[in-house]
DNA sequence: AAATTTTATTGTATTATTGCAATAATACAA
DNA sequence: TTGTATTATTGCAATAATACAATAAAATTT
């Protein structure tokens, strides 16, 4: 079907597929990388680091973006872009809590 | 074209997404959950465990086996299955290189 | 050998993802 | 206001993923 039967699990195992799930592409960890690299950049950067379409490296964005590992303020014409550090922390718990199951 | 252009990226960074692409599903969340908690049992235990289809678990299985976390051994008519913990810690790893970024 | 049990594979339908081109939207500059 | 720069959205095509029914494959049991 294509369809997740997302009821059938946890809230924890659905957070951590769904987190997973954007982690899924390497473009957004190079783009997750390349910002916590240079702490803060515009989204014209990203696109001249990443060689991808600028529609394609926007709908990456914003996937980062959904599950809030990202912020963007948008600054005049430019939109900059960083990590949320807290966010990226509770995910970082996450997957560790993931990873201690015993 | 939904076909990720893998060649732009680096080996690390398709490795850490092929392996965030087999969590990004709950049930194969589960699928580890269950099997680290109870240590081995055959794959009907697991059809029994997570309400999906057998062939939709023998799927999940499957890439499960392809990233080497769990393996299975066959016992007769049955599937053994267990985690493997060396490639667990292996994975443990990529993704704690990938959340210490600095 | 025939039936049974257990797991894997195939076929098919449906939905999701990826990518780029084209375009829209927004803000600043001239 | 017109142009320019930057980012977001839409439309489309191609591929991938999810799920189940049906069936195959392999080993055990009767």
């Amino acid at each position: 079907m294509g369809l997740t039967k997302t009821e059938n699990f946890t809230e924890e195992q659905n957070e951590l597929a769904d987190i997973a799930r954007v982690l899924a592409h390497p473009a957004r960890i190079a783009i997750i990388q390349y910002i916590l690299k240079i702490k803060q950049c515009i989204g014209g950067e990203i696109v001249e680091e990443i060689p991808l379409a600028q529609p394609t490296i926007s709908r990456h964005l914003k996937e980062l973006k959904n599950i809030g590992v990202i912020q963007g303020t948008v600054e005049g014409k430019s939109v900059c872009y960083c990590v949320d550090h807290n966010r990226w922390n509770d995910i970082k718990g996450v997957f560790n809590k993931f990873f201690e199951t015993k």
